[in-house]
RNA sequence: GCCGAAGUAGCUCAAUGGUAGAGCAACGGUUUUGUAAACCGUAGGUUGUCAGUUCAAAUCUGAUCUUCGGCUCCA
């Protein structure tokens, strides 16, 4: 074409055509539409890839403007706050040297190498007004095409950037591009390798707070440099930073390691040593009545519950495989000249148990349901709490089905889920791992192991993630995220297929024809371990409980003296219905009274006076909601019991 | 395991080389109280552990254990 295009057309977000002088941008598009858009663009999805807002348009492009309201702005805010952080920092200290700054979930962090010093939570407040100033400068990010990559190579080294010069020589193909930052007068100030996109300058920049320090290797390789990591987070405006920083502030409070110690919920003593864990009367309560549900819920769904040894030969382990590919993880020990094993697992168990008869087709599916603590060998620096541990009981089972019964008996593991994260009022998301490079078995396997948990999905109709390449070596899986009362999400329950163990010890049995065939496996996990879902209801609750899990379920407090007799009578009406009561009969003011009670996450209180005494009365106050009233003893006991029952949570 | 920080009474925290303190909790007493903290008193510590430097160590050094923030991994 040799005449020049005086103007190009677009495709807008809904398809519509749009047409614009030739040479235009993203910022000339959102202005063309009206200012008020312009002034709150950040960038565009262009053909599908996020973009600078000053990207020229091509004809025919299709362009959907990203205004700071779209989360997918955050990439360009964020991207471009740790630019200016990794500025500040080399402004600060001239040795520091730059890796990966990258945008991660509400923040960012970048990467450094500092040879010289150690990075303290005083640098962070300097850094910060560094960025400031940065930002108040209104320093321009502009875009620029390395043409010329050995050139910038030796730029890189002479500036001693190893990190970069390794980047740059990795992705010398791609069309590499830095970003310049440009003061006022449009001298360049700082530069750094990186794809973008990017704000069009750091005055966007509104509202940033860097969070913590930590340490990090060069590529996640501990063979390599040892960086120092800068966290931060950065929002649109100042409301929505300290928006999420009360979200933090939330979960801090929530935090399950410090209501355990608020509440008496558990410990873990140094005797013990780490990742194990005492359960304390209170959150064993808890505990013992997340078991009953699961039993019962289990025994009506047609498991049978076993019990399997903690220890067990080596042998097993060789068999099941354990000790070639989870070696490092298991403890070891020697009696008797024998070696045993501190079991990670209860599979190998319960094929044993399946091993132990010749089964025929008609008793399939045998579902095989147990409470098995374990025990992993974490590395040292991961525990956490309850939620990551070295000894932990998971409310693991095995369902030994034929091919045709495998969908049916995935949909109904599905169902379980709901039911019982329903049960918590717990959120979730399901997703689905597929066949990964190291995988065992065949494609024919892979492929009806996968499709059939798909299709138990959909039949279902739940909607989920495909993860391709992220199953186990031995089968593909489901893997369902929790997502708790301030957004958080866990893992939860996980379904994986197993091709491996039912090979390894050669499981059978007789199908209709006389033939012998080899049963499908599933490994199924609900509440995943008990000591991190007691660690997820502790946190999604705060440590109030619906009233069916709690140990304390009601205080009775005498106002004076004169009311104990009369307490103690109303306590033991409860106690006959199995409700857990308290008396508390401290020389207290009733003021303080409550107040524990409150401080003490107890669902009731019963508050007794003289004119309770009279009128053969009891006034309720519930946490939180405060005073209920006066109501009969039996009524108020009718509605505890339909609470209970109910598994009611507010 | 690695990088960094921390460990003082049951809990939350103070004490920067010179006799280890407070609040809450506990215990004793007084008070008999109406919907989130009555008052007075008593007791509680080999400062995580072990070694070292020093006339003298909670404080400085080293080792070790544990915890916390990350890396990595997973239930």
């Amino acid at each position: 074409m040799t005449i020049a295009q005086t103007s190009i057309s677009v495709y807008l977000k809904d398809n519509s055509k749009k047409e614009i002088p030739a040479g235009s941008n993203g910022l000339d598009l959102a202005k063309s539409i009206s200012n008020s858009l312009a002034r709150k663009c950040v960038g565009i999805l262009l053909n599908g890839e996020l973009k600078d807002l000053i990207t020229t348009l091509k004809n025919e492009d299709k362009v959907e403007l990203i205004t700071q309201e779209d989360p997918r702005s955050y990439e360009f805010l964020r991207h471009s706050t740790a630019h200016i952080l990794a500025e500040a920092v080399q402004n600060l200290f001239k040795n520091a040297k730059i890796a990966i700054g990258p945008v991660i979930e509400h923040g960012f962090y970048y990467d450094f190498e500092i040879p010289d010093h150690k990075l303290t939570p005083e640098d962070l407040l300097k850094i910060e007004q560094e960025m400031q100033r940065i930002v108040n400068e209104d320093q321009k990010f502009i875009r620029v095409n390395i043409e010329d990559v050995d050139k910038q190579l030796k730029e890189f080294e002479s500036k001693g950037e190893k990190f970069k010069t390794e980047l740059l020589q990795e992705h010398r193909n791609e069309n590499p591009t830095l970003y310049v930052l440009q003061d006022k007068s449009g001298n360049p100030v700082w530069d750094d390798l990186c794809r973008g996109p990017h704000v069009m300058s750091s005055g966007q920049i509104k509202a940033f707070k860097l969070l913590s320090i930590s340490g990090a290797y060069w590529r996640a390789d501990e063979k390599k440099e040892s960086l120092q990591r800068i966290y931060g987070t950065s929002w649109w405006s100042k409301e929505d930073l300290n928006a999420y920083l009360a979200r933090l502030e939330e979960a801090e409070k929530r935090d399950h390691r410090k209501l355990g110690r608020q509440l008496d919920f558990f410990s873990m003593q140094e005797e013990t040593g780490p990742g194990l864990i005492l359960w304390h009367p209170r959150l064993a309560f808890m505990r013992s009545q997340l078991e009953d549900f699961w039993k019962n819920l289990h025994q009506e769904k047609g498991y049978e519950l076993v019990y399997t040894p903690h220890i067990a030969k080596n042998d097993l382990w060789n068999i099941s495989g354990h000790n070639d590919f989870y070696k490092e993880n298991m403890f070891y020990m020697t009696v008797d000249e024998q070696d045993y094993v501190l079991k990670p697992m209860n599979c190998p168990f319960h094929v044993l148990i399946f091993k132990s008869t010749r089964h025929s087709y008609r008793e399939l599916p045998i579902r095989m349901a147990e409470l098995g603590t374990v025990y992993r060998y974490e590395r040292s620096g991961v525990m956490h709490g309850l939620a990551r541990v070295r000894g932990f009981t998971q409310d693991d089972a095995h369902i030994f089905c034929t091919r045709e019964q495998y969908v049916n008996e995935i949909k109904g593991v599905i169902a379980l889920v709901n039911l019982i994260y329903k049960t918590f009022g717990l959120d979730y998301t399901a997703e689905l791992s597929t066949k990964p490079k190291d995988a065992i078995g065949g494609n024919e396997i892979w492929d009806f192991a996968e499709s059939g948990l798909a299709q138990a999905l959909k039949e279902y109709g739940l909607e989920y993630k495909l993860n391709p390449g992220d199953g186990a070596f031995y089968g593909p899986k489901i893997d369902f995220k929790l997502k708790d009362a301030i957004g958080r999400i866990w893992q939860g329950a996980t379904i994986q297929l197993d091709f491996n163990l039912p090979e390894r010890f050669g499981l059978k049995y007789t199908d209709k024809d006389g033939s012998q065939k080899q049963p499908v496996m599933v490994h199924r996990a609900i509440y995943g371990a008990l000591e991190r879902f007691a660690a997820i209801l502790i946190e999604h609750f705060a440590g109030a409980f619906p009233l069916w899990l709690c140990y304390k379920q009601v205080a009775v407090l005498p106002i004076t003296d004169r009311q104990i007799e009369y307490a103690n009578k109303i306590a033991g009406l409860l106690t006959e219905k199995n409700i857990r009561v308290f008396v508390d009969d401290r020389a207290e003011s009733v003021n303080a009274k409550i107040r524990d009670a409150e401080l003490d996450k107890i669902p009731y209180m019963i508050i007794l006076g003289d004119k309770e005494v009279q009128e053969n009365l009891i006034s309720v106050r519930a946490r939180k909601r405060g005073d209920l009233g006066k109501i009969k003893i039996e009524d108020f006991i009718g509605k505890l019991v339909q609470e209970i029952n109910s598994k009611q949570f507010q």
